[in-house]
DNA sequence: ATGTCTACTGATAGTAGA
């Protein structure tokens, strides 16, 4: 089984992208963030001709998060509790025993800037949320793009970005205490400790510099983490196919083996 | 080098957000 979460930056302006990409790597569940559609406009209707069912929570023009699966998947919650003003960013599902969220987190602008005590506070919901939600015992996946740098390898900058946005220790600690749950980084637990990234601004040339940082994560509970056999990022896809443009994030793809 | 991309608008170029 293969699981995946991709930060599209727009269903429209990705559709062919992401439909190319569905049926070149075939993944069997994904997260999808910033779709920027309400529901109503959603293309269910594309993505079930190759095979794909679609849970939305949309909006208009920003955020919105979807989950496609191959599999049928039954709504376990749309919207984070407490976080509706902060934009659609949070959905789950289940599928069999299989608790499968998505998240997309508030960027927080800027140290400074009163989203960044929003983005703190949206995520002790989230924790709060995943603590009550997920039962011990049930495998559990929460994927999405977190707008946090976990670790100095996981920045362009290394140490030399530490306590700046995305790097802050405050945003480290939030993240660290969603871990602390009994969450495990796939990609880490099939990679070295060398830098790769997930994001590349678009600006500045930074992909083709990769000035990245990895922010886009699939985290599992040991239910999940026993059965990941590998764990990657879909670089190649950051990069545009002929006349479709690419989102700024590239997909993380994890691999699981068959669970029976 | 903040050099791009998306979606929106009493739109058709300019703006905000990332």
């Amino acid at each position: 089984m293969k699981i995946a979460t991709w930060n599209v930056n727009g269903i429209r302006a990705r559709l062919e992208l992401i439909l190319l990409w569905l049926q070149d790597r075939k993944p069997d569940l994904i997260g999808l963030q910033e779709i920027k559609i309400v529901d109503n406009e959603f293309p269910h209707e594309e993505f079930e001709r190759i095979g794909y069912q679609a849970i939305t929570h949309g909006q208009k023009s920003w955020n919105g998060v979807a989950i496609l699966s191959r599999e049928p998947i039954d709504l376990v919650q749309q919207g984070l509790p407490g976080e509706e003003e902060n934009g659609s960013r949070f959905l789950s599902v289940r599928q069999n025993d299989l608790l499968f969220a998505t998240a997309y987190c508030p960027n927080g602008k800027d140290l400074k800037h009163p989203d960044y005590r929003r983005k703190l506070t949206w995520f002790k919901s989230l924790i709060s949320h995943w603590e009550t939600n997920n039962s011990s015992g049930q495998p559990a996946i929460i994927c999405g793009d977190f707008n946090i740098v976990p670790q100095p390898y996981d920045s362009w900058r290394g140490e030399a970005g530490d306590g700046t946005m995305f790097h802050s220790l405050e945003e480290r600690t939030v993240m660290k205490e969603l871990m602390d749950l009994g969450l495990i980084d796939l990609y880490r637990l099939h990679n070295s400790n060398d830098p790769n990234f997930s994001w590349w601004d678009y600006r500045g040339g930074s992909f083709h510099r990769n000035h990245g940082l990895r922010i886009d994560f699939i985290l599992g509970n040991k239910d999940i983490a026993n059965l990941c056999t590998n764990a990657l990022i879909d670089r190649d896809y950051r990069k545009k196919k002929g006349e479709l443009t690419a989102s700024d994030h590239a997909p993380v793809i994890a691999e699981l083996s068959a669970n029976d």
